[in-house]
DNA sequence: ATTAGTAAGTTACTTTATGTAAGTAATTAT
DNA sequence: ATAATTACTTACATAAAGTAACTTACTAAT
């Protein structure tokens, strides 16, 4: 082991490639959003969900705000440190347009 | 469940939120390398980098080249799909760079 | 001829992460 | 009192990753 890496590049590395977390901030740049939103937009369990969205807001990703309504309403939205992160997301989808088949089924 | 995503973007994703993905394409970005030099300068167990090496050369994102010396010299590198991906790392790079802090320990 | 060394894996086994489905708490509507 | 809704949590099952020893092929040393 003679880890010649950036320990900051790891880092961002160990955390996007949690599984969920890239679709989880992608869904996010698209606005303010609750939970049972991103449950169901992206598929993600609700069990890894409530624990990627502890982690992201722990790094200062995202912010969780209560919106005490009847039935209470929770959004999760991204701070500036997590919107930074969409030059990154529009890279990914560019790739993934000039580089992946469209799949027929 | 309502998969609004685009399929593209979320096999992208896919492949790139699997643990060491993403380091070991960006190791490759310095050229070809060897099985024992990525999985030093990660720190991947061989278990793991055979099993993503060969996902990823069957996405055509690496290639393998055996070189029949003593003893024998095997290297990957990455394929034109393969460094398309370098935007990508470098966004994560300047991302990292600007969000996150050096840890002092 | 046997032992040791090196690269590139593979195998068996353990630990960790994720999926699944049911349960909880708070509040309102019927 | 029962049901419905949101946002979770819990217990349990399955899948993925870590660890360390082993294999194959070749060469060099003893």
């Amino acid at each position: 082991m003679d880890k010649s890496i950036c320990p900051r590049f790891e880092k961002a590395m160990g955390l996007l490639s949690q599984r969920w977390t890239g679709l989880i901030i992608y869904q996010l740049l698209s606005g303010p959003q609750r939970f049972c939103t991103i449950e169901s937009s992206i598929g993600v369990s609700g069990r890894v969900l409530s624990e990627r969205l502890k982690d992201l807001e722990s790094e200062g990703i995202i912010t969780r705000k209560v919106y005490p309504e009847t039935p209470v309403r929770i959004e999760y939205s991204l701070t500036d440190k997590g919107k930074a992160l969409e030059p990154l997301m529009k890279d990914i989808e560019k790739w993934s347009q000039t580089w992946l088949e469209a799949e027929s089924q």
